[in-house]
DNA sequence: CTGTTAGCGCTTTCAC
DNA sequence: GTGAAAGCGCTAACAG
């Protein structure tokens, strides 16, 4: 019932003015030692908490900066999500999702919702599939709002982005795959309109030519994220004249598609066959024949956009300044990929 | 660089009143359709936004709620937090994310933290680890802040919760291992001074009693919910004289290790032993050998939790609602207790 | 229908 | 060292 206390409460208690009171509470040195005493003590007193939003009307700053994702519910994407939080909290900042559903006309919703709360900064994986509107990110940019684009990105000039080397984790694991002895690499894409799906599938293709092995196209077969539609790619590359001895797939929820179905031939996987994932989601480490994926540190990414945000508001706002942050991706080799013929070599 | 456009702006340019924009702007029904249409347009024109800080400062309604989590990157709160977005953020709410890390310290950081922020309520899921200090929700249930906990709770006059049925959870898990024919089911529970895993426990306890079978308080291990403490505890019940032919885990991880152990004794699942977990993490199906486990319908215990939320800011502030919702837990039957014997029947 | 005024809670010049 | 007053952007009486 009690209504929150302000420091209007407090200065009327004391006989003094509110300003006094604001002062106090913030150690203005010009104060005395005794007021200061004097007001800490009726503030903890009336239990007095701080109104950030009146602080955020006046300073024009709400120590709010949002967060949007396709969906939180997805390890990639809450690991970020945690990256980022660690990083912020401890500066004072409260972290607000929103989630797209991957429809990117949500997304334009979002960041008008996010810039009406007055948030002090927005990052921000953008999101695939719906029709190609124009983004309002002049508006965004125009209001000086800080953007991070984490993971996937489009160029704009004056936004930064935080992302991982997709070509290198593409070219990363098909190399893995040659070096396991693997002559015959197909490739479980994804839609390759999205930069980092095409980067995958370039690095892939890159290595297979820097080994000197035969590219072949029709080794490539784009493939939605999912475990079903993995193994539905794998039965035609299986039943192909020549079929492949390996998969490099950009998702892992493909690769244990084409494991299953694979299996289900009674292919001897890795020595017969060999998968490499990406994503390094949970399960990957849990199977019984564990799945080799390309780990895209998602804390780090988060924690990384944070800093890089923490630059861009800690900058005078005049410059603008513009970072592409990109990591390097690690694979995780696991059993699905691992000879043991090779090893021992 | 442009400032932000305010109503004054608007007014000023239209030579009206900020008070007939705002008006305007919000359909307000004495406002002559002419300078309806006019203040619209300029609106449009000069890019404004409303300004929900001002708004929130003057209405005290930030129509922003905080969940607290021990930690994001986790399934099952990640779907919580899906479920409370999907539901909240339609009525205009954002969400703010608040992890504890499973500390009760930083739980009362977060709650004053977000109290500072005034969000209008704060869902959460309290934490386990730290001292037994006393929480402020005294404080917190004084401000008249609708408070929401779901899956772990605390009982507290005036706090609405929403929670799942462990032991209804318990008792299915066990019930189906009976049915499965097992007759010597050991549990592997997490710390019992947490309501939840009691509450499993009584009710892997109650369905033992009855059906007849002989309940062995020895064949009940503490454990933590890792997949290598599953496999420590499975050595150790394996290793007794007179061994379990069933394990009931309240932890997923722990159900995966135990799986391990079992395993890698040459012990024959689902046929010679079964395995039941809980929590129904997405790997448990992605498994060779799926795992059965209870599902905690996450994303459905947040949009509840949202709605409780959403009935109690609606109610005069008065009233003060306290709801228990429970929801019915439901168990995933898959491989690892599915004996093709009792099929067969 | 629209203007005037006041106030949400806080900070911050400018005085004294 | 402290008070007085103005203002952040918006809404809501109260007038007219």
């Amino acid at each position: 019932m009690s209504k929150k206390t302000t420091i209007y409460d407090i200065a009327e208690k004391l006989n003094i003015t509110a300003a006094t009171v604001s002062r106090a509470l913030n150690g203005n040195p010009k104060i005395s030692e005794a007021t200061r005493q004097l007001v800490n003590d009726t503030a903890k007193e009336m239990n007095y908490e701080q109104n950030k939003l009146a602080l955020a009307l006046k300073s024009g700053k709400s120590f709010n900066v949002g967060v949007i994702v396709p969906r939180i519910d997805s390890n990639f994407f809450a690991s970020v999500i945690r990256g980022v939080e660690d990083e912020l909290y401890p500066q004072g900042y409260h972290v607000i999702i929103c989630q797209t559903h991957d429809q990117k006309s949500v997304e334009i919703e979002n960041i008008n919702s996010l810039l009406n709360a007055q948030v002090d900064g927005i990052l921000m994986s953008i999101s695939n599939s719906g029709p190609e509107e124009t983004r309002n990110f002049d508006q965004l940019l125009k209001k000086n709002v800080p953007l991070i684009f984490f993971d996937r990105k489009e160029k704009i000039p004056g936004v930064s982005s935080v992302t991982i080397d997709d070509f290198k984790g593409g070219y990363q694991a098909t190399q893995h795959l040659i070096n396991q002895g693997c002559k015959r690499i197909a490739h479980l894409s994804n839609n390759r309109k999205i930069e980092i799906f095409e980067k995958r599938y370039l690095g892939y293709k890159q290595a297979i030519i820097d080994n000197g092995l035969e590219f072949d196209e029709s080794l490539v077969i784009e493939t939605m994220s999912k475990v079903d539609e993995g193994r539905k790619s794998t039965k035609i590359l299986l039943d192909m004249p020549e079929p492949p001895d390996a998969i490099f797939s950009s998702s892992d929820f493909v690769a244990l598609g084409a494991i299953q179905e694979i299996k289900s031939r009674g292919i001897n996987i890795p020595e017969e066959f060999c998968v490499v994932g990406f994503a390094n989601e949970p399960f990957t480490r849990f199977m019984e024949l564990s799945i080799t994926s390309v780990d895209q540190s998602p804390v780090e990414m988060g924690r990384i956009a944070a800093q890089v945000f923490l630059e861009e508001v800690g900058n005078s706002k005049k410059i603008k300044s513009e970072r592409q942050v990109v990591l390097t991706p690690e694979l995780m080799i696991r059993k699905s990929s691992l000879k043991s013929s090779v090893l021992a070599k």
